[in-house]
DNA sequence: TTAAAGTATAGAGTATAGTCTATACTTTAA
DNA sequence: TTAAAGTATAGACTATACTCTATACTTTAA
């Protein structure tokens, strides 16, 4: 698909793909055999790479770590416990993301407690 | 206190600190009996309210959002129905955070499991 | 066939959240 | 008393993640 059709599927605009094109976290491959354009087209697999960018932010990791994440899970060069190894860091980190927002509820639901009564 | 005192009590930087007095997240006071300087003294709410920041920072608020938080938190101008109905909200969107997190895990989750067996 | 829409590249501009530097004045400790 | 350390303000600079504009070429539909 051209880049029009991967931004419509997935919600994503057609500049922020290119940006995100141009950092290395996704790619269209140029079809060689058409000699009068340089269109890129995209495979079933940029949908999900796309699809773990969105979940990789929500989760608060950086454009970075994503695509070092992306790197790991479809490059082929680590070996499957490098891969294992990498990612069990994300899990743990994710896990301390929501260990965390746990705290930020706790301390939001003591706020709330305190209204009314009293003041802060 | 001082700025250098808060800045060590609270391990954040004075420059960070200076910025969020410029944009309205802590506040200093002046002591106008003091007439050789115009050193800001910072009592211990201000501990209290770097505090908030910087959990509101981890539950993925914008400065902007956070300053809100404070005003409505520590303004008094706010009926205590209004201070109720911002907790709500944010707690609300603190839980969010934590389901699309939650998702986030069981995606890594999901690849870990798919590493080894087959390919991606 | 030509005007509109799509694609590509490069680079400028924006927002957020700092971080650092320069300048100037004040306090403090040797 | 003076050199070092602290404080304040303004503004420059950085990094991240977009977002937009300009330019040029290609495709497509009327």
């Amino acid at each position: 698909m051209l880049i029009n059709e991967l931004s419509k599927r997935t919600g994503v605009s057609i500049h922020t793909l290119r940006y995100y094109e141009n950092l290395g976290l996704i790619s269209g491959a140029v079809d060689e055999t058409v000699t009068t354009n340089r269109y890129k087209n995209y495979g079933e697999d940029a949908l999900e790479r796309v699809e773990i960018i969105r979940e990789g932010k929500e989760a608060g990791f950086t454009l970075a770590e994503i695509k070092k994440m992306l790197e790991s899970w479809y490059s082929g060069t680590l070996t499957p416990e490098e891969q294992l190894k990498t990612m069990d860091k994300k899990i743990a980190e994710v896990e301390n993301r929501i260990r965390k927002l746990k705290d930020v509820k706790k301390l939001l639901v003591r706020m709330r407690k305190e209204i009314g009564k009293g003041e802060c």
